[in-house]
DNA sequence: CGAGTTACCTGACTATAGTCAGACATGTGA
DNA sequence: TCACATGTCTGACTATAGTCAGGTAACTCG
């Protein structure tokens, strides 16, 4: 606990200023850190908002502000919405974009250099190691419409993963389908996860009218992987089906499926009969619920 | 290096915005950050000043709206000098320092929350090894007189540190002197290292007339031992009996400092017959220099 | 003592950051 | 097709941050 308050005092604030010093050269911090973002891919607009976390007026200034400098273009985007307008640095901007690059080097170079080999390599580690941990953090829980372009994505993401890993690849013809509305309240939820707006998993919840609440499409994309990002989203589910007033929730699962099935053992879990004929089900599992008070 | 550079954007910038957020409850970013660092313990105005890195009329500014708003009085201060105040919090500035301290309390157990007991130890662990290795490349080294506060605070504390050490005690008086006009260009050089402000270790450096320029009083602190201080002292002191034309650097040393011995021998140091009738000296070492260019 | 420093304060600024309400074009679903 | 939502932009603001040039009292040193 003071570990953690040292650290975000000291390390947080003058590294942190530092980055800000070599970023702001000449220009005022937040056009700065909007050229960066923006970066030589260029960005949507909506995106910037979304990652910076900025008014959409004063956004909207900012790219205004760099335009006139002749920095970057804004145009309508190449995707079907016209409304959508995409962010793109000019070859000023480029340059410019080089420049803040070099700077975030040359403040890397400074901490780096008066290091030994070693340390060298013991900063990475330790550094790498903190960064992952606090990713663990910054994962947010939050419901969301199972038809929200993030919540398709993970599905993708989730059906390609059961292809991959299934023996005999993953059909999503053959498997029991289940409807959107399904995991809509009051049927259901479809819980997403995201790390700084971006979906890194996700996790639906049926609840049936006759029988135990079901877990469906529990998936962790694999940078978050191993950060119990999976168990927050199983005891978020097992939380809302026990205030829906169900006395339990079950699920199956494929027996390839081998750190998910540690999960629910681990997560007070019991093997239970086939309760479905889901074709790619080899276990199926059922945990009974505290009911919510 | 892309480790480090994703660090500095990702941990920093993250944490350090959440920090921020915790600390400005209500209050404008500047003021919380003030009434932050005076601490119960309250401060001098011209710490304040150097600490958070402000403009005089800016801080008075902001010492006046704390005052005002009744959580600090600033008075006259103790010591002898009645040009430097003082500022205290008053009961209500503590309860608004207590206040933020709880903020600061709440962002590290929303960081530790979502983590397992495991991974708790782990990131502790992480954190205070980047933070030990960040010191490193914070420690500035810069020349500076002798006489100063901060230089004779080191003076102090290496002689504390041998009288701790030597065998039967040391004792400035059997020890042979420096005149501090000997460590005062072009005579010689005292160098001080300092972390945010603090004096963390020293070097001094002699240029006689017809003899090889000479290491004196090189020292470094517990809290940044370890980390290299010591020998970009050394690397430094060497630089500059180069520039000076000297040919080759000697120094003396006590059989009991034997970080210092391996830390010499690393540097190139041969060991040499005694070349003074130093009391305290068991080693005589020294080390041929490239010309400077 | 008196010239020069030092530590702090005040007034008068400018620039940056950020907010809010509305305008407008585009897209969406009933 | 119409009502409503969405994405962006503009105008009109306020607040915060930060700078600079004096000013005053207290200290220092010859």
């Amino acid at each position: 606990m003071a570990t953690v308050r040292r650290f975000n005092r000291t390390v947080t604030q003058r590294v942190g200023a530092l980055d800000d010093e070599y970023l702001s050269r000449g220009r005022p911090l937040g056009q700065a850190r909007l050229l960066w973002e923006i970066g030589p891919a260029g960005a949507e607009v909506a995106a910037l908002r979304a990652r910076l976390d900025l008014d959409a007026g004063y956004l909207s200034r900012l790219l205004r502000a760099l335009e006139s400098d002749g920095l970057v273009v804004v145009a309508a985007g190449t995707g079907g919405d016209a409304r959508v307008r995409e962010v793109a640095l000019t070859a000023a901007g480029r340059a410019e974009w080089e420049l803040l690059d070099r700077g975030s080097d040359d403040l890397a170079q400074s901490i780096l250099g008066p290091l030994s080999t070693g340390q060298r390599t013991r900063l990475a580690t330790a550094m790498a190691e903190v960064e992952r941990l606090l990713m663990a953090s910054m994962v947010e829980l939050a419901p969301c419409p199972p038809g929200d372009p993030r919540a398709r994505s993970c599905l993708r993401a989730y059906a390609r993963e059961l292809a991959h890993r299934f023996d005999g690849g993953f059909d999503t013809a053959v498997s029991a389908p289940v409807d959107d509305e399904d995991l809509v309240p009051p049927r259901g939820v479809f819980l997403l996860a995201t790390l700084s707006g971006e979906p890194v998993g996700c996790g639906a919840l049926k609840l049936h009218r006759d029988a135990p609440a079901e877990i469906k499409r529990l998936w962790v994309s694999a940078t978050v992987r191993g950060l119990g990002v999976g168990r927050r989203i199983l005891a978020d589910l097992e939380r809302r089906a026990a205030e829906a007033g169900h006395r339990s929730v079950r699920l199956d699962t494929n027996r390839n499926l081998v750190e998910a099935i540690r999960l629910y053992r681990s997560s007070g879990y019991a093997e239970v009969p086939a309760y479905n004929d889901e074709a790619y089900a080899h276990h199926w599992f059922e945990k009974p619920l505290t009911p919510a008070p």
